[in-house]
DNA sequence: CGATACTCGGACAAAGTTTGTCCGAGTATC
DNA sequence: GATACTCGGACAAACTTTGTCCGAGTATCG
């Protein structure tokens, strides 16, 4: 799985508390990481339609949508990509004893028990939203935490 | 996820339809996959414990538990490693607004939602063996399927 | 209203992992 | 005891991930 998608998880989390756009430069000073790697994650982000990217010289990053309504899988299908990690090919037709195609209507038993388990991965991805994560920093690191971050974000670059 | 995989599983499901060993070139060919390559994904079976490589002119590859004991998760992790997909870097630790390092008991939020939604994949792969993948092949195919698939393995190249 | 400085966005390289191949070590057969 | 067939690990190619750079565009400030 891309790294990448924690960053993009904890960009998601911190822009919870601000109002005004971040730029992505700043996100990264925050994070200590590598500014214009980031900047290509926000990028899918922003195409995903998850954060809105506005231009110029007090532009930045903003959440698009409630962060309630933002859920982990959102964020992790936009950076890794919708397609499911495992791809059947259908080896049982091909060999000397391949299955005929004809008989190859539902997919075979390997392909259903994988996709059994990343459709419970995703079921669990998206049970849990960008608002929950942020009530958990609170809760896990002090009350005001995410709103001090939240300041420092919008403040002068230090 | 590496696409060997896939097989490995129809390896396994294979051999549960065999006594005598049976060459990984011999698999290959039934599938109709690199030799060399498969050779690879069968080693690592071997190293993980799965499957017993026995040597020598009429040696090959056995399955070396019973397929009931033998689970989907078993068989992917040996290929694609133990590690979890996701690895939490703990990147609240770092930047101007580092959280301290004593304060960092428990994973951060969003390490733990990532580790439930693994844990509910590993879950899911678990709670399927390889013989309940054999007997689903049976009821998709026919009746002896499988049966007629372990006589081409055990005889001469065709 | 115009120059400016700051922003994002996509095109461009480096590193690591997956995929694929090869030849040598070892053993049951004949 | 020679032989032929097997596995096993070392070796290279292809692709994805990671990381960097410069150009296009826009709100700000004079």
């Amino acid at each position: 799985m891309s790294g990448g998608v924690e960053w993009a998880l904890h960009c998601c989390v911190v822009l919870t508390s601000v109002a005004e756009p971040v730029p992505a430069a700043r996100l990264a000073q925050l994070h200590d990481v590598s500014p214009t790697y980031l900047a290509k994650q926000l990028q899918a982000l922003a195409r995903a339609g998850l954060v809105q990217s506005v231009q110029g010289k007090s532009g930045g990053y903003v959440l698009a949508r409630p962060p309630a309504s933002i859920t982990l899988l959102d964020v992790v299908e936009a950076i890794d990509g919708p397609d499911p990690a495992f791809v059947c090919t259908e080896i049982r037709q091909r060999g000397p004893l391949a299955t005929p195609a004809e008989s190859c209507t539902t997919p075979c038993p390997i392909s259903r028990a994988m996709a059994k388990a990343e459709s419970a991965r995703r079921a669990a991805l998206r049970s849990v939203s960008i608002a929950d994560l942020a009530g958990q920093v609170d809760v896990d690191s002090g009350e005001g935490t995410l709103n001090r971050v939240g300041i420092w974000l919008g403040a002068d670059t230090a």
